[in-house]
DNA sequence: CTCCAGGAACTCC
DNA sequence: GGAGTTCATGGA
């Protein structure tokens, strides 16, 4: 991997087998989209846009030590995704799922971002988590201006939080989940549950932090620690991994327990299933 | 019209 | 500990 800057604010990101839509369009993040050039997307307070190269990608509006001291963790640039799920050879639509979903990179993302969004996630569908998404950052996010086109906003911070109340919720749409999206905004508020002092805790006792709020169950917890902790070893089952699962493996359930990467051939099984179903035979 | 979506809470037993 | 029901919203 190499990283150059190319001025103008744009920071060259080579020799680094990623593909960006793969990676932001599997269903681990919420707020990247194609504008036709390139990805436009934002972290923190941070708006920026991805642009795929052939071995690599571009990335707008940042600099060389933003890169360094943020997107690195973030695109989890330092791991080596080649040579996960080559071992497997024996397992047909692993090795599909696999090569299919290569590209993918699991983003190392914002806890609270990640907590509000995967509750939203609950008995949902994309399309309208990402809207349910835009209008709470709409609504309550600071906007960081137009720096590609359409103005942006954050995700609400902490800052932003105390100003939300139950009913200043509703025009998100967000159904049954309304009170869960409040019951952590309080939680977080009264520091019941601190999310950056999580880190240096067993995977085991972050879940169990994250479950203390309503609306998180094992699943969406699953979902947090593998793309906001970076645990990436728990195994999220959601309805699609559940279809896999029984229509591929049955009683064989091995790819569950997969040790230190489970998570990332989740995503891969996870991805492929969405776009190919699971009416695949196993065996080679 | 019914069925489904990156589920969880609740209520039974 | 399991099995079944309910929960908002919107698209197919």
């Amino acid at each position: 991997m190499k990283i150059t800057d190319k001025g103008s604010k744009k920071i060259l990101i080579d020799d680094c087998n990623i593909s960006l839509k793969d990676t932001f369009d599997c269903g681990q993040c919420f707020r990247w989209t194609f504008d036709g050039v390139g990805w436009v997307g934002v972290v923190g307070r941070k708006a920026v846009r991805c642009i795929q190269q052939e071995n690599g990608f571009i990335i707008e509006n940042t600099t060389l030590d933003e890169v360094e001291s943020f997107w690195r963790k973030y695109f989890d640039l330092d791991r080596d995704y080649g040579s996960i799920a080559l071992d497997f050879e024996d397992d047909k639509y692993l090795t599909a799922a696999a090569e299919f979903g290569k590209g993918i990179r699991i983003l190392r993302q914002e806890p609270l971002e990640t907590l509000i969004s995967f509750i939203i996630s609950s008995n949902n569908n994309i399309k309208r988590i990402r809207g349910i998404i835009n209008r709470f950052c709409q609504s309550y996010g600071k906007s960081l201006g137009s720096p590609f086109g359409e103005e942006l906003f954050a995700f609400p911070d902490t800052e932003d939080l105390e100003k939300i109340t139950f009913e200043g919720l509703a025009p998100l749409r967000a159904g049954f989940r309304q009170k869960y999206i409040m019951d952590a905004i309080e939680k977080v508020r009264r520091g019941e549950l601190v999310l950056d002092s999580l880190n240096d805790l067993s995977t085991c006792d972050v879940g169990a932090a994250l479950m203390s709020v309503k609306g998180v169950g094992q699943k969406v917890s699953d979902c947090i620690l593998l793309f906001a902790y970076g645990r990436h070893e728990v195994f999220p089952k959601d309805v699609w991994i559940k279809r896999v699962i029984s229509d591929i493996y049955g009683d064989d359930c091995y790819v569950a327990n997969f040790g230190e990467n489970a998570g990332i051939i989740q995503q891969y099984l996870f991805h492929y299933a969405r776009n190919y179903g699971t009416n695949v035979e196993k065996e080679p």
